[in-house]
DNA sequence: CAGGTGACTCTTT
DNA sequence: GAAAGAGCCACCT
């Protein structure tokens, strides 16, 4: 049967970027703009949120590890949906990532800089 | 091939 | 700091 032919249809779509996303470090975030550029589609952030909003959760992705820049080094949990934020927000509290008064992340101390 | 959409990012007001 | 505009890439119809 196929009945994660649709997922396996995603896979083969944004496979890059899931394999960019499993090798990020526990208690470590990426923002979408580095995790296109690590995927080798430098500039796609944007596609690589929609990677992220369609990544099967069969495949076990980290997903909560990749966010969205805001500004000064600083990122932010960029999903539409507050509960899928506060999902991810929890997720990365439970590793480790600290979120400042206003809800950002000091990528300078949690931010991922593969060697 | 053209138009629409989006878990992006930057600049300007 | 919030809101709006513009630029960007990839996928779908």
């Amino acid at each position: 049967m196929s009945e994660d032919s649709e997922a396996e249809h995603i896979a083969k779509l944004y496979g890059d970027f899931y394999d960019v996303v499993r090798r990020i470090p526990k208690g470590r975030v990426l923002t979408y703009g580095q995790l296109a550029e690590l995927a080798g589609r430098p500039g796609a952030a944007r596609a690589a949120g929609a990677a992220m909003r369609c990544a099967p959760e069969t495949l076990g992705l980290p997903w909560q590890r990749v966010i969205g820049k805001k500004s000064k080094g600083q990122g932010r949990v960029s999903i539409h949906d507050p509960i899928g934020g506060a999902i991810q927000r929890q997720l990365l509290e439970s590793e480790g990532v600290e979120f400042t008064e206003a809800g950002g992340v000091p990528l300078g101390v949690f931010g991922w800089l593969p060697e």
